[in-house]
DNA sequence: GCCAAAATCAAACGAGCGTTTTAATCTCTC
DNA sequence: GAGAGATTAAAACGCTCGTTTGATTTTGGC
């Protein structure tokens, strides 16, 4: 009895995280029910048994990952209410690309979301509405009080696609830019690229200054 | 012998065609067989009598529209020798975007190459070297004459990734584009988008301007 | 310690996949 | 128009997929 042959930690946790990884490296279709239970050490059987049926697993490993993403980097963390717009984007910047990028504890998240973009399944609906439109929504005011009174909502909309596009170029592209130009994801890299699409973007957006 | 009821156009042409529409829709792995020459009308042994196998058929497509879309939308098309860094942006930028959104002939171009992105196939090496590379460098060439002289490596790689990034985020995020703000993609809203880019980058890379 | 409930397991099912086989048909030359 | 070669067609093979079945083991309250 010195060691215990089965730990027993209960198969479900064991599913959600072996179904996370999966999930996100071979996406919905691609992904087999038996290669999830090899990894959680569980029986072919067991999706079914606790999430009825593979849908239902990935929509449970989606639900736990966003939630473990949005409780690691929470968009108001450290954000002063009376800081700066400029200071507003680069926490905002910063903290988009630490939650896509991180290949830490909640690694899946941003590959998951990735995925689910490029190859739609039923639902993306539900991640647009709960997890990316207010996203974009925060952005958007952002951007609304940097570039001043005098733009319109699609001048808004445009210049906040054009900040989230930076940012998820380094997601989406990964294994191009990989081979474009050799080099690691650390969190330093991360660092200076957020650093960089700050400064980009706060230049782009300032065209008042001078006019003025 | 009014009309004929198998008009022979020969089946390998339609079988490119067809492969070509049914990859980018559902990629390379989720793209079946059966359902191609369904569309082509050709017989399930007609892949591996042609193209040895699917993905023999495959690589065929890949070279058959990247050739395709080099041909409509050459990037040095109507390009002054003598044009200005700022032009040249607007042209390539607008070129860029036509060809990964243009809905028209060679349809899948654009799709087939995010598809190649989010999901490699053995084919991804080929892709950047031949197709994505010349584009990277051509756009470099662009922002270093923009940038100015005192441009390190790693600013110019930045600023052409971001420049990329925003084109490259209305394709790879299209479904979800189009939830946040609805709307079509037609030739209109591509120039629209175009110009928006430039300009946004034009802007951003301008910080001599100020400072000198 | 017993027993119902929960959980695990091996095995198999039906469907769809890419591919192969084998035969039938078309096409073109002589 | 006969025959050789190219093309098409139908059927099946072997495999993997998600899921189900039915039996077995483990668990927890009495």
């Amino acid at each position: 009895m010195a060691t215990r042959k089965r730990p027993k930690p209960d198969t479900k946790a064991r599913l959600l995280q072996a179904g996370g990884e999966v999930f996100a490296r071979y996406g919905f279709r691609g992904a087999t029910v038996r290669r999830i239970v090899q990894k959680a050490k569980a029986n072919v059987a067991a999706v079914n048994y606790y999430f009825t049926d593979k849908e239902g697993l990935y929509l449970a490993v989606l639900e736990h990952t966003f939630t473990a993403a949005k409780r690691k980097y929470p968009f108001d963390l450290d954000m002063d209410e009376n800081a700066g717009a400029p200071e507003r984007l680069h926490a905002f910047v910063s903290t988009f690309l630490f939650r896509i990028l991180d290949e830490g504890r909640p690694a899946w998240h941003g590959k998951l979301m990735i995925r689910e973009i490029a190859d739609p399944s039923p639902v993306l609906d539900r991640v647009v509405e709960e997890t990316i439109r207010p996203l974009f929504n925060l952005l958007s005011g952002i951007v609304e009080e940097l570039i001043g009174p005098g733009a319109s909502d699609e001048d808004v909309q445009l210049a906040a696609m054009s900040i989230m596009g930076q940012c998820l170029f380094y997601r989406n592209s990964r294994p191009v830019v990989s081979r474009l130009v050799p080099g690691r994801y650390d969190a330093a890299w991360i660092q200076v690229i957020a650093d960089h699409i700050t400064a980009f973007s706060l230049r782009a957006l300032q065209k008042n200054k001078t006019e003025a």
